[in-house]
DNA sequence: ATACCAATAGTTCATCTGTACTACTGAAAT
DNA sequence: ATTTCAGTAGTACAGATGAACTATTGGTAT
């Protein structure tokens, strides 16, 4: 088509080096594509942004030390002008609408073709967001419903640990009925029928992190 | 050093088109290594390794369909000169080992820098094996450690979905009690206080799966 | 042969869990 | 001002859970 007088710049950014030069060897093999840069963390992308200057960032959600969602509104807040493009591991529903929210354009799995994820650079070069249909539908049903309070998450991340109510009680200075009760409500919210079930559930949503 | 006269033959087997890419930019920008194939799928490298005689199989464990460590074992019988690099996301331990029994020659995490993938495969072509310290140091507690036995694993997904015992026991056709007993064995081999805890290790352990 | 182990089934018992309520407080939203 | 909601605390109760045992069967390894 037209000369690529101004090419696309891309910042890429992940913790893995295969997916950096995966990326990177794909998003080159379109002439209207440049990558101006690469960085390893949320805080390296930080640094760099200013001097770089990309039109698109293409950032992983899960990073060591920052966490995605932070570093996306980060980065909106000290340089607007770049768009940013999230690409995951995983379809945890809660993690992406963490991201929309944060300010990102555009969601992609890793999974993810080459033509697919050089369309989704070029949409968000050209203003558009880039959501892909089955993750919009699916955050639709997410977005309506019950989200965990802080307080039920924290409870939760000591069910996952294997505690009793009396043992979650005494660790945050509560009362043991008031843990059941946090408990209880976490079945409901969640759609789990025992602890067990809203601790695999929480875990399969990204609610609660298990790696570390 | 010397002239690349016959470079090390490499078959990257992995689901993401990004870290195809990835893995084949990294091993061809070495002069003496050339990527043969490329498979998405442990089918497809089974179908692809007779034609294209790799040295080297660069396998990921996690993929749709075969598991990745089924993937080895029948790899290894159909074509036993190529040596196998599995490379994956996790540092799940029981993955590993179970990798290491089929027949791999190396481990590597995903988040590896270029240069030791590069080394890993030289590594393996020379026939030696690659296993980081850290990884050999954690199996060497692992091996030890007790394994759960295909009905245990069985009751145990079946914990993490929230089913009771007496649930279980329905599901599979033996009395609650037995179910009991299976999930008590659980808790005493994964070192964990209740079914809870024992579901959350486990996939962490990746003993079980929690993507779909 | 025999020793070992997984799978099965059982008993007893103290404790834990989850449900279904009510009720108070303080903060935030309207 | 009033509503709404999270967090807190409580009661009562049926049922589930896990520990600690014993015991039988069938297969595998030595």
């Amino acid at each position: 088509m037209a000369n690529p007088v101004k090419p696309i710049r891309v910042m890429i950014v992940d913790d893995h080096p295969v997916v950096r030069m995966g990326l990177k060897t794909m998003l080159e093999s379109e002439d209207d594509i440049t990558v101006v840069a690469m960085a390893d963390s949320g805080a390296d992308a930080l640094r760099q942004v200013e001097e770089t200057d990309p039109d698109v960032v293409l950032m992983d959600l899960r990073m060591p030390g920052m966490d995605g969602s932070d570093a996306i509104v980060e980065m909106r807040r000290v340089w607007p002008s770049a768009r940013i493009l999230v690409l995951t591991n995983y379809q945890e529903d809660e993690s992406i609408s963490k991201a929309i929210q944060a300010g990102a354009m555009g969601y992609l799995v890793k999974c993810t073709p080459q033509e697919e994820i050089v369309k989704a650079v070029h949409v968000l070069h050209a203003h558009g967001r880039f959501i892909p249909d089955e993750i919009s539908k699916r955050l639709l049903g997410t977005i309506g419903r019950d989200k965990l309070s802080e307080r039920e998450l924290e409870v939760l991340t000591l069910v996952c640990k294997g505690l009793s109510n009396k043992e979650i009680a005494q660790k945050l200075f509560i009362s043991d009925k008031t843990a059941r009760n946090h408990v209880s409500n976490c079945l409901i919210k969640l759609g789990a029928t025992d602890r067990t079930e809203a601790a695999t559930t929480a875990i399969k949503r990204g609610l609660i992190r298990v790696d570390d």
